[in-house]
DNA sequence: CCTTACATTGGAATGGTTCTCATTTGTTAT
DNA sequence: ATAACAAATGAGAACCATTCCAATGTAAGG
């Protein structure tokens, strides 16, 4: 369960948002805020179990599609199928192993730097007013690496 | 109809990735050289009524993850439900249009030493054997900033 | 030309996501 | 506190992009 830090934390984000409190939501977005397993609606569902035993599956899309539509989650794919939900607390992107799905997460220092400078770019050579961007990183993770008996250097 | 040009290159690319050369992957493949505008299967299917009247949608699939799997094309996502697919001849970004999901390409000297960069970075901090990577910028096109009467700079 | 491994076809199945709508709930104003 | 309204919830149905399957067709090498 979510520490009380947390769903203080996560009351005023809502309200700051001019969200609607409801418990669902409170619940969920505390969930995101403690958890940096990049769920999909069927994790988050069985993960709240316990303390949302009824909610509908609609209501967790609903939910998550509202929370990224305020920017406070971001959308990701892994391949499986499936839509992966990641709370965006601080700037970071993506690694995603092309064997087994796995998601990190990564940032580096000056990275802001790179990710500023491509929105400009963009915007210079586009036309588009640039609102966001996504950087993902495609490769094998250490573990699948070992599993399928890769060598690094070689 | 793609060019005659365009043909012989095709069948050059199914060769050389050692690719059995059948008219369905030679035509679709020909009609993704020569059209940049991301098209879905649905797209491709209508454009190539005329030559494959009676290709199924499983072909096209098919066809197009075989493409994906040698790296001839990335699939791209605008939030219309379905996927878009881009022949990877040269290397380029994409400029998605948050309004109307247009997409363009992007590239700009450097960009390729911004990618490596990142590439190297990612590989360095997570373990991963780096095999790829997207990089997507969000925003609205000339066209919607004008039908939504947003000014640039005020 | 024969062989065979692989590709295509079309229809059915799958499954993630959205839709519908009756009910409940949060918020704001009185 | 209470009332009134808009918004959110949840169960199930619907949707639809994509995959699966078994039968048929075909490219490529010998
Ligand atoms: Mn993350
Ligand atoms: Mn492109
Ligand atoms: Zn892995
Ligand atoms: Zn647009």
């Amino acid at each position: 369960m979510a520490s009380n830090a947390v769903m203080e934390e996560t009351l005023q984000v809502l309200k700051d948002h001019k969200l609607r409190v409801t418990p669902q939501r409170h619940i969920i977005l505390a969930y995101l805020v403690s958890h940096h397993n990049h769920p999909t609606v069927e994790t988050i569902r069985d993960a709240l179990s316990k303390e949302l035993p009824n909610i509908g599956a609609s209501t967790i899309y609903n939910t998550l599609n509202t929370f990224v539509d305020h920017h406070l989650v971001v959308e990701l794919q892994n391949g499986d199928g499936s839509t992966h939900y990641d709370y965006f607390g601080s700037p970071h992107y993506h690694a995603i192993c092309t064997n087994c799905g796995r998601i990190v997460d990564v940032t580096y220092p000056g990275f802001s730097e790179t990710e500023k400078s491509l929105e400009e770019k963009t915007a210079e050579i586009s036309g588009y007013m640039i609102s966001g961007n996504h950087m993902e990183v495609y490769g094998l993770c250490p573990e699948c690496q070992i599993k399928l008996g890769i060598k690094k250097n070689d």
